[in-house]
DNA sequence: ATTATATATGAACATTTATTCATATGTTCA
DNA sequence: TGAACATATGAATAAATGTTCATATATAAT
């Protein structure tokens, strides 16, 4: 319990030097990490989820499938905001579109969006 | 099934001008939308996980708790820049520190962090 | 064909953000 | 008390990001 689980080798001179050392942490560590694609991949979806704007279009889109000028008009934004906002989260596939006539109906991609807001909105409101 | 569910109200000229507007709908998505500040909060939250270093930080996390200057070296980063993603995350309460004599020891702060990962994971290893 | 409508996109600008450097704070040990 | 160590923090800088404006593309209607 006052084993401090310092992941230091003792070869390197920069870390601190308490005389804890956990051989086995490292690779533990390196072991339970993604690889260096998949973890940039990661941050980049959540970094779509990192504005409000979008968060507003896809809980918008969490009632019903709409076109794009219905988004500007919900969100009170115009046109080009929105058009550049659905290209971003159409690319992380967080968001659908198909074609019908002169519009173009934006809608959810997957389930993987209800739950991750969901999870974000429970960890918000709690406390 | 070629109801467009427009939202569109009729004394509006900014919006594209198709005939079916579904009146309910406009309200039907503000009564969904949370207030201004969750949306602001929750969109915080997630810009929080849109960062791979931030991110890296939570998978080491994940096996151990340990102290600033173990992450810095898990990391390969400087511990000037590890301490400051460290008060983002503890900001937003995905992290816990305790004081252990000149060591601060950080862990996660509850299982949110875990599951929120963990869907995203899901969704960026789909296809 | 021409005009009008709906959406997309490139460039520009303002703002935010991550990292580094230098230094401050706080703890331990001699 | 003073030196050494671990962490935190403010300022500066470079890079990324969201919105706006102007304009391009694509469909529909006359």
């Amino acid at each position: 319990m006052t084993e401090h689980n310092h992941i230091h080798h003792p070869a390197d001179a920069e870390c601190c030097e308490q005389t804890e050392i956990h051989a086995g942490l490292l690779e533990q560590v390196n072991a339970g990490m993604p690889d260096e694609n998949r973890l940039y991949d990661l941050a980049e979806l959540f970094k779509v989820f990192g504005d409000s704007t979008r968060i507003r279009i896809l809980f918008v889109l969490f009632e019903a499938e709409v076109c794009v000028c219905d988004l500007a008009e919900a969100l009170h934004m115009n046109q080009s905001a929105i058009s550049h906002q659905l290209r971003i989260l159409k690319q992380s596939k967080l968001v659908k579109s198909r074609r019908d006539g002169k519009s173009i109906f934006y809608s959810l991609a997957d389930e993987h969006v209800k739950t991750i807001i969901a999870q974000g909105m429970e960890h918000v409101e709690e406390e």
